[in-house]
DNA sequence: TTTTATTTTTAGTTTTGTCTAAATTTAATT
DNA sequence: AATTAAATTTAGACAAAACTAAAAATAAAA
């Protein structure tokens, strides 16, 4: 598989989660910054190799071997993500760009003792579960806090949307993942709410809330 | 830098420290495993971004700005190779193709923070010297084994042929760097040297002697 | 159920990096 | 100095992965 190849598979898997019953050609134009007759061509290519099923005008769906390419490619990136922010001091915000070329690293035997270096992590720093060398997926329980009843206390265990200025965002409030969140009060008219977060109190919109995974 | 201009850039720059007033086509073409056409190309094009001098029928010689990537590209490799070595257990045969990947890794901040975490090594698991983040290469004293005064003892510090068979072969002989070896006799038909490494006596072919390193 | 809008595909180019075969230049031998 | 050999470059082609513009299929609206 070509770099490229990878990538529309990895891009296909994260949409079909979303989407089972087929992903649109142009939703994967949009994740890849690409052409939606790129992906046309690309999709010929991939349904060639037997890695995804592809009727024109239907949308595409992962084969059995395409599936597993694309939880190996994951479990890469999610690895060496947590590589990078464990083992080299990167923050949470800034490994993405980099476990974008890195999940594209060859070698089975290295992704597996990069695995066992990290101690066989379940979970990269966004919370996201790693696949094992199987390719099977341990699922963590988890709640949006924007779901979660009142006067409760959770976890963050996860987030939702991974951009750098939400993740920021978390760090200003030093919100991280183990942090205990308590809930107090919900607006009715906007849905913002108060928390209190390792015991400070701090008053969180909706759109915070509904990026923000707890157990 | 593409990946592929990249490689060309680094056996471009090994070359000219054999051969430093122009590397050959054809020397590049076997070292990549390529044709002389390809390589024609590529030196055009490498010419164009002001990373090689080039004239037709001249051979190549690096720029400054070549030189410096080529080093910055040597760099990547070899702090790589320590990486898998030091801390993912792989043996100094295993490394060298899975580096060769990972040396085309971008971020210059991930390069770094790897050469940080691994302790700023100065030499990689061949013996090659590392060079530092401004592209400063810390000389390291070596002779070859096969050139060395009789009676005297050294410490291994490196290999010249860093090929699967013959790093297998120094395992096996229980010879790695940091052993002691004490030169105790050489034929003087074939050079063949009588060795103690270590305390243990060994028979080594000149081939072998050609090939070590000590200091 | 037509008509219109949106999505998707096809057709035809472009760029990068490679190749083969032929031409040219340089080097080595008579 | 002429001939032969080797190295290098050019010319033309191809596959991968992208693009634009136009055509076709599907979905939505009237
Ligand atoms: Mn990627
Ligand atoms: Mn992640
Ligand atoms: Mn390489
Ligand atoms: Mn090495």
């Amino acid at each position: 598989m070509t770099i490229s190849e990878e990538n529309y598979i990895k891009v296909i898997y994260h949409l079909s989660l979303v989407s089972p019953k087929g992903v649109n050609t142009n939703a994967i134009a949009g994740m890849l910054d690409t052409k939606a007759s790129s992906v046309t061509d690309m999709l010929k290519k991939l349904s060639d190799k037997d890695l995804v099923s592809y009727q024109k005008y239907q949308g595409v769906t992962l084969t059995d071997k395409g599936f597993f390419s694309a939880k190996m490619i994951v479990r890469k990136h999610r690895l060496w993500e947590v590589f990078l922010v464990d083992k080299l001091g990167f923050s949470w915000d800034e490994v993405h760009e980099i476990a974008e070329e890195l999940e594209h690293i060859k070698s089975e035997q290295l992704i597996n003792k990069l695995d066992a270096f990290l101690g066989f992590p379940v979970a990269d720093p966004h919370g996201d579960p790693i696949p094992d060398a199987k390719g099977v997926i341990k699922k963590i329980e988890k709640q949006l806090l924007s779901e979660v009843e009142i006067n409760a206390s959770f976890h963050c265990v996860g987030v939702k949307d991974s951009s750098t200025d939400f993740l920021k965002y978390l760090d200003k409030q030093k919100i991280a993942l183990g942090s205990v969140v308590k809930v107090i009060d919900r607006e009715d008219f906007d849905d913002t709410l108060t928390v209190e977060i390792d015991g400070k109190r701090l008053t969180i919109s909706n759109k915070i809330a509904n990026n923000l995974y707890v157990q």
